[in-house]
DNA sequence: AAAAACTTTCATTTTTTATTGAAAGTTTAA
DNA sequence: TTAAACTTTCAATAAAAAATGAAAGTTTTT
């Protein structure tokens, strides 16, 4: 396989995980070009290079961004932003897992802590199912919670040293 | 907050989280219902609550059951269907982990095994960093990989006590 | 063997999500 | 100050995903 195909392989597979995981394609795709190249590159390039529009584009390199996976660049003496992305995979799950915990987890536990405050007659089975459902996922939304916390934080050989110490 | 709001809020929710991480929010609705239901219920009852069609219905509690997250059952002298859903977090978890490895995580192993074994200049730049690139990613995914066929096949407290111990 | 009770399929429609591109906005340079 | 270089916005359009519902399929009962 030629680096060229192998670059558009992986753009194409990243895409599509990112899809199945709620991430816009595109945005996937643009993190994947970035990933691979060792230089920033400019929006014109990036849109050239995935046939995509400016406006897309721009909006999936803003998305990028507040996601903490891009960042823009200067060059000296140039108006252009140039766009680069942090390529250590460590730091883009730790990323990622810090992202979706803010805007999905802890909402979800928000609910889940309203939820489990309801009182009710504990001889009826709806309520006792209710109750019991909720207790169970709310009790693994904080286990996750906590990992996720402790990941987030942590340095990469540390944290699955720590993982793989115990599960051996 | 009644019993009755309650419900509604966490299928609401459990369905927003579910469209948020690719799955399809009906299918999360429907889990939800179950969930909180005590009872078997059937393709019409369940049609009913989430105001859907019967075809919804039914290619989702299909899509279900192939998840593993929820069972037919059939009462003594009826011809009806009943759909009920295991109601333990952690089963749940199990199984979604079980399910995404092999639907997602796996064939992403695949390919960036393949993309790993790309040969050319070493002296490239744009090779290097597709070379460094996917060789961070592979170990992550390996790592993934590795955590869940642990939680996959782990009783719940061993596999958080294990967890917990470490990061204290 | 025909009707009744129930489930599944899938072409069509609807809804949701993503993309386009031209216009408006902004910053720097002439 | 105005033109050039570049970025952002957003109404309109397109594409993708989900939902509908009627017809076809299946199993059981009469």
């Amino acid at each position: 396989m030629e680096l060229a195909e192998a670059k558009l392989k992986f753009i194409e597979t990243w895409g599509k995980l990112g899809s199945e995981w709620g991430i816009n394609r595109t945005m996937a795709q643009v993190h994947a070009l970035l990933l691979v190249t060792p230089e920033a590159l400019t929006t014109e390039e990036i849109m050239e290079t995935l046939s995509i529009s400016r406006g897309n584009a721009n909006m999936t390199l803003r998305d990028l961004i507040s996601w903490g996976l891009v960042e823009k660049q200067h060059k000296a003496g140039e108006r252009k932003e140039y766009f680069f992305a942090d390529k250590d995979a460590w730091n883009i799950a730790r990323q990622v897992a810090q992202e979706r915990k803010k805007r999905e987890l802890d909402p979800m536990i928000k609910v889940l802590n309203e939820l489990s405050m309801i009182k009710g007659d504990e001889k009826d089975p709806q309520f006792k199912t209710f109750k019991t459902s909720i207790a169970g996922i709310s009790k693994l939304a904080g286990n996750v919670n906590k990992t996720l916390e402790t990941m987030i934080k942590a340095e990469e050989n540390w944290f699955w040293g720590s993982v793989f110490k115990l599960f051996k």
